[in-house]
DNA sequence: TATGAATGAGAGTTCATTCAT
DNA sequence: GATGAATGAACTCTCATTCAT
């Protein structure tokens, strides 16, 4: 029942009752518990399936591509970071209850580990990213690939949070540009320090 | 009472209850009472006075230093980030209560508009900031401080938020340094482009 | 619930704890909030339960009867003394319901309108009643039906008042019977001072 | 502090709290307990004060004046029933105390006994009142006296208690005059029926 | 499979009362 | 005598969860 999903979004984890999730799914208080075992079991669940879903649309946008290695770097970056500006764009709600369970990792029992394994994941997609890039000769970054990934999904991490706050205070597709230039310019720049 | 913060850090603000504020402060269950109007008062007040702290360290940081003007963008941003860094390693606990409310705001009485001032507020000194390199002729961004400053507050938060759930996964010194990096080769690749 | 009527007719409405309820009518804690909206909505709706019987018992004493006019004022009137004191004294508690509702109506939020609706009604009843008499020519008040029929509602009023606190000081058959003689003779003697 | 019969008077006994008599006083929260035992203390000492103070004026209404025995049965009952009233519209918010500790007399600890005596002395009142009424030859109540005492206190009781809703519902003093008439006649046609 | 009445632990909050100053 | 900060028991109400149907 995805349509829970709309009320975590909506009021968060801890105000929504199982009530309004019911109610939202059209069907009694008791029905959700012959899918998920508990409130918290309903929310790792959304979590999981969103946060799955988008790394898997990373990879499918990097890898399914034949000729990924020989792609320029900027392009391979600017095709994640679009794949996750749409997976965002499409499920606003699934959104929320990302920030949301990020924010709460060490409350939410189970979300934890679902978070620290999530983030590890897109973590390492980023830094190999970034490392085809070095690989690749185009690109330089003297050996901080890991401090770059991490900054990377911190802004991304940090757009998402302030997107499911204003929805329309900035332009998803124009920031995702802004970071693929800032890579760009710092790798290129350590290109020239280096030389 | 800023033992509670202790509370809402540890437990964030639904799990923690009044009786472990209490229990922390070594005061009985009615005292906090006497001095918040509420629970979410409480929480609103911890989160203001910490976001208020920030936006005086920030500012102070910049403007108590007389050349403001005529020292070089790159390290006026070092110069804020830094003081950023120093005001969230100085009190992690307040830290992670600012994470939270930034991710709870739409359910948390009162602290919407708070976040809502209080980010404003952030993204304008950061714009201030880069436009002033701007101005300064050193830096150049076509025209999208505005977008620039954004992401730099995406990003300060992303390691905001990070770092409350593992602290030691990385520098923040390092990463602010980082950032400043690749501010500074933006600007400079523009200014390149534009050339 | 009326179990909950003896809970309120014995401790009052502020002395019954909604585990008293609970407790009284054998079911948890959380089950009278099923049925009622909170605590002050459950003693009014016993309170208007109640009221609304009074109300129909005595329309039902008198209109039921086919020869409402052509009987004598004086059988009219005990015939809706005697409905009221069944009504009393055939459910004590509910009685002691309405007379704490009626000395709290100020403070118990919503009961100030059922009470003063209540008032009006009865003592409409007792006007018309008393105009019927006047209008057979058999009594005469000299205008001041609705005195009387302020002073019928006050006495009424009090007697229920003495007799929640102390049901066996008096009979309220005999009250009942002395009332009806006092409004003859009352409106007697204004017939003879009119002659 | 009579200044806390106006918080009783407003609130009633259990909405009040000591907080708002002190404020009201204009003391501080300690300072009505070096007067007062406690909260039901304060309510009993202002209870019993101004019914001492009714039974007083009711006793002295009559028999300060020499010729009590003399004068006729009506002109007691009606001094009384003027002195009631006064004392009544004098201080409407003990008026309101009073009414409520005798809807709540069996809740409020302390309250029950002495509401009995309080009603028994005027009930006693009463009947002495109409006792000699009798005695002078005047008046003729075959034997009911007590009821008829006892349907006078129901009527001043039932008056108050609507007074207190609604104080311009009626006037105390056409009241007092149409109860002194309902007592008379009754005698009056108890005196005819005899004959 | 689905229901929804019932549960009961536990939350936030209030306030009469105390007592060191 | 007067204060008012502190107490903590007790209250109303909520809601995740269960289970007989």
């Amino acid at each position: 029942m995805r349509a829970a999903q709309r009320c975590f979004a909506r009021l968060g984890f801890f105000s929504t009752t199982m009530d309004d999730v019911a109610a939202e799914a059209g069907v009694s208080k008791g029905t959700p518990y012959l899918y998920f075992e508990s409130k918290a079991g309903l929310f790792r669940a959304l979590y999981e399936a969103w946060s799955c879903g988008l790394s898997e649309k990373m990879e499918a946008a990097l890898s399914s591509l034949p000729e990924f290695e020989r792609r320029s770097p900027r392009t391979n970056l600017r095709v994640v970071l679009t794949a996750i500006g749409e997976h965002v764009m499409a499920e606003p709600d699934a959104c929320r209850v990302l920030v949301e369970a990020q924010a709460q990792a060490r409350q939410l029992s189970g979300i934890a580990e679902a978070t620290a394994t999530s983030q590890a994941e897109t973590l390492a997609s980023f830094e190999r990213l970034l490392e085809a890039g070095v690989a690749s000769g185009e690109w330089r970054l003297a050996g901080r690939a890991d401090l770059h990934a991490r900054l990377l999904l911190a802004a991304v991490y940090g757009l998402m949070s302030q997107w499911h706050l204003e929805p329309d205070s900035f332009s998803w597709a124009e920031a995702a540009t802004a970071l693929v230039n800032q890579m760009s310019a710092t790798a290129d720049a350590s290109q020239l320090e280096a030389l």
